[in-house]
DNA sequence: TGAATTGTGTAACAATCGGTTCCCAATTTA
DNA sequence: TAAATTGGGAACCGATTGTTACACAATTCA
């Protein structure tokens, strides 16, 4: 019918969800992702809408990379008990810090940003970490005998720990924290079903 | 000698923190700055330099004013034991938030923004984030029978509650976390000593 | 081959950004 | 009164923001 893309949708969406991850929503400019994405205005406009229809492509994107991946991996039995599986969560989170990824959590980012403002944008990233929030609490079950309510809130207790901890590696302040962190997180599950 | 200031600086640099508090500092524009603060661009740029040594007064002020008040009260013997102290450091936090207050922390919204990359901004970050890490260490000296290195790691555990529940704090998102978190940190505390 | 359709690239848009400089009135102290 | 300093503006700077418009190239289908 007519002339085909250039360039592969798939592959600018990966660069550009690069691109907010390192600087966010509000500060990743035009010409940030324009030399990210490797195309130029007119292509952008054409077929991503905007900035924010872009972005919101970009958190879905997150969402089934990042996200998805990591509650298949709360909840995948085959992967050790879940207590295992939960310390292999935040061991990733430390070792993806120790090689140099200081670009934190984009939902967090997102979140706490000039995207909270926006409606849709804190819908995804609600729906985001409630996800996560559920891949705690089927992982807890597998790792300690509590009953719904001290599960529910131990989940929380973790969720924001990890919250915390993605925060503090986007910061790039060193206080000595993310080296002992999944011990800490350890014990708080050691400690849990006392 | 010459004409007297007719607006407080104190006064002034309070209104400045109310600014950067709520839109971060790389978000404040300067009218934002200058209707907050109710001054003209000639009287900021005459009694503050520029924005970013108005942002560092405004770090400097959140040290004293929130930080050290923070710290205090992890630290005073005379306000309970430490397990009292620490959990009402975050009652205090979620009281903060139901009241309406979704401000977050100032340091850790600078320490996540493009303030991270102004080496002046980030040290002034660092302190005061350790200083919070050390009343903690300090209060949980009160409250436990934990050797140092357990201890150091149960303030760290700690510290990083904090800062992710400041974050959801900002975030607005009602995941259903702030309600129970003090039962959470209580749990945590109440099982380190076992 | 020719018309229709769509992507590409560039220019330009209006608005705002932080920062600076200027002027002059106002007010103080010496 | 004279010197000194602030307040309140206006004006301007170069740069940036996200966005739109338009000419041109490329491809497909009839």
């Amino acid at each position: 019918m007519a002339r085909p893309r250039e360039f592969d949708t798939d592959e600018a969406l990966e660069a550009a969800m690069q691109v907010f991850w390192q600087h966010g929503y509000r500060a990743a400019s035009l010409p940030d992702l324009l030399d990210g994405m490797g195309l130029t205005r007119g292509s952008l406009y054409k077929a991503f809408r905007d900035k924010k229809t872009l972005f919101l492509q970009v958190l879905d994107r997150y969402e089934t990379a990042a996200v998805d991946a990591g509650v298949s991996m709360l909840e995948d039995s085959a992967a050790g008990d879940g207590r295992t599986r939960i310390l292999a969560l935040f061991e990733g989170l430390v070792t993806a810090v120790e090689k140099g990824d200081h670009r934190g959590c984009l939902l967090c980012t997102a979140a706490s940003g000039a995207a909270s403002d926006d409606a849709e944008i804190a819908a995804t990233v609600h729906r985001g970490l409630a996800k996560l929030q559920g891949g705690l609490e089927t992982a807890i079950i597998d790792a300690t005998a509590l009953d719904a309510g001290d599960r529910r809130r131990l989940a929380n207790t973790l969720l924001t720990q990890y919250i915390g901890l993605r925060m503090l590696a986007r910061s790039r302040l060193s206080l000595g924290i993310l080296e002992h962190s999944v011990q800490g997180v350890a014990d708080i599950l050691d400690h849990a079903s006392d």
